[in-house]
DNA sequence: CTGTTAGCGCTTTCAA
DNA sequence: TTGAAAGCGCTAACAG
């Protein structure tokens, strides 16, 4: 590791000026194509690399983004960090990623290390608080993009799914198959999508005429063990329950392990769909009928935002919504594969 | 978006020089209790957060490092992610996520931009090349840490699996349940990793006094499908294999799938273990037995490593081994729960 | 204990 | 087409 070398390093062996060793590095006219042949074969000689710093001070432009998600292990935030960061090394930007833990704290120092870094904005995915402090801090950086969350209190650009058009469809499913009798294990009572899966539900129910039964509706913590056991409940208070529409994958994951327990069997007994399809649901047993969200995909489409604020295109509150599919497999095939 | 507040700001609002923010800032001693008091009042109020970039050119620490990984959306690299950015956090750094998405010419790129971004250090996680070009990029860095993998061209500090220890005792358990003839799907053929677990497959069946059958062992793409394929393949062209030791739980996933085809009962006909132990491997039917690795212990001690060096503690090339774990499911059960 | 001066490596502005 | 000067916001070294 010697000393870095420097553009005025550069300038010398090239002898010119630091000034057009800039222009050339910055692809600016205005120098004689010698020179620049010349500045070009010491850059390459020296191994010479622009200083990210030096540059950021004097043009207060990073191309640098930060990233928070709650949790990278999670394959719903990994799978969006991945759309991300393509999109973002596309465009030649690099990306912090910023773990919450699920700690609210967190995010709002996050925030601050992110400001300090002087990043040109921030993606922030499954936001988990919304305190006057958040909303400062966000306020202070020059683009925002929210990705599955909205924020009452102040609009930003964000990438939402239509959560109550997959959830309806995958009820209306459920309905075709000639089941009536259809819980919900509804996700975590605070939840942003959770509200708006469970407005789906709602809806299909309602279209079809049937009563809402309180007690087919439960909460659970969104993990495969807060499946299993909400379902386990459920089906013990409910035997009359002959399908469930879960929250998640990992939620219906869980169904499925209760439903073994139960001895009830899938999908003859109960069937079982779930929402995201991460790269699980098409894996376990019976294979997972599932809302596909395309999560790559609401990615790609964050950055781009993200990019167009940057340039100066604001954006005020643009919102993209990303439709789920519902893909059928076992735990809730076809009527005709489903014998009575 | 206002202008970015100063130190200059601060130092004006609170009547005293830059100098003396700058020590406020930096907890540096030989500032008046008082005036460290106004200080500090007005960087509350202004909400003053001194510029990392500003600071960087200054010090030449940024308090960042690079991160750089084939794919973030594979659990066993998601996981590694996390325990880096929870000790990374901890410490007080930011890590850029770099993506090289399986292509080898990324890796370069991206440590090119990492360098621009004047990093204090960069951790690697499975490496896929090992160019002439990609080692004179590592050169350039104050400090790397490799993660499951090694350079035999130049040693660095890294954080490795004890694949052979951990595939020697996953193959013991299955002689232990009294089978001889165990397949083994090893993997990619350039695999390092896939290499020592091979020498574990060896070593056990040396043990053992058993020989080694060729027919029985088959490369395999480390994913579901190439698990499955290879599987298939073994299995119809040799009936006789009643256990699979498999690369990784994608693969061994696979072999579940092959099983089922082929109407081999799991574990009564053919025993199966996997490695990794990501979350999957526990919800699969039947549960599969297999190799914990600690990822997210990894990527703390890659951090730890990384730490170390960037404090100036150098350390040649330091290693640090973690070992697998045999967690024992129903895909390889305990040998008194197999009903022979 | 506090302030002044001089960079860090680059871009921007202006002059030649 | 090129160069000189100033400044981005901070810290380090020195002086008081």
């Amino acid at each position: 590791m010697a000393r870095r070398i420097t553009i005025s390093d550069v300038a010398k062996l090239a002898g010119v000026s630091h000034q057009t060793v800039s222009r050339v590095i910055n692809n600016k006219p205005d120098v004689s194509p010698a020179t620049r042949q010349r500045v070009l074969e010491v850059i390459k000689k020296t191994g010479y690399r622009p200083s990210g710093l030096a540059r950021g001070l004097a043009t207060s432009k990073t191309a640098t983004i930060g990233m928070v998600v709650p949790d990278i292990s999670n394959p719903f935030f990994s799978d969006i960090a991945r759309g991300i960061e393509t999109t973002a090394y596309e465009r030649g930007y690099n990306v912090f990623l910023c773990n919450t833990n699920e700690e609210p704290e967190r995010e709002l120092e996050v925030l601050y290390s992110l400001e300090q870094k002087q990043v040109d904005g921030v993606i922030l995915c499954g936001l988990r608080q919304k305190t006057p402090a958040l909303l400062d801090a966000l306020e202070r950086f020059f683009a925002v993009v929210l990705v599955n969350r909205l924020l009452e209190e102040k609009t930003f650009p964000a990438v939402m799914i239509d959560n109550q058009t997959g959830a309806k469809e995958a009820v209306q499913h459920l309905l075709n198959l000639g089941r009536t009798n259809i819980g919900l294990l509804v996700g975590p009572a605070f939840s942003y999508s959770a509200k708006q899966r469970y407005q789906g539900y709602i809806e299909a129910m309602h279209n079809a005429g049937l009563p809402i039964q309180d007690g087919w509706i439960h909460n659970c913590i969104p993990t495969v063990e807060g499946g299993e056991q909400a379902a386990r409940v459920l089906l013990e208070a409910h035997p009359e329950v002959n399908a469930l529409f879960c929250y998640n994958d990992l939620v219906a994951v869980g169904a499925i392990q209760a439903c073994h327990a139960l001895q009830r069997k899938i999908p003859e007994d109960v069937a079982i769909i779930g929402f995201d399809d991460i790269y699980l649901a098409a894996l376990v047993t019976p294979a997972l009928t599932t809302c596909r969200v395309p999560l790559i995909e609401m990615g790609h489409h964050a950055m781009g935002l993200l990019l167009q604020q940057i340039n100066e295109k604001h954006l005020g509150s643009r919102v993209i919504t990303v439709t789920p599919q519902l893909i059928i497999r076992d735990s809730a095939p076809f009527a005709h594969e489903l014998t009575p």
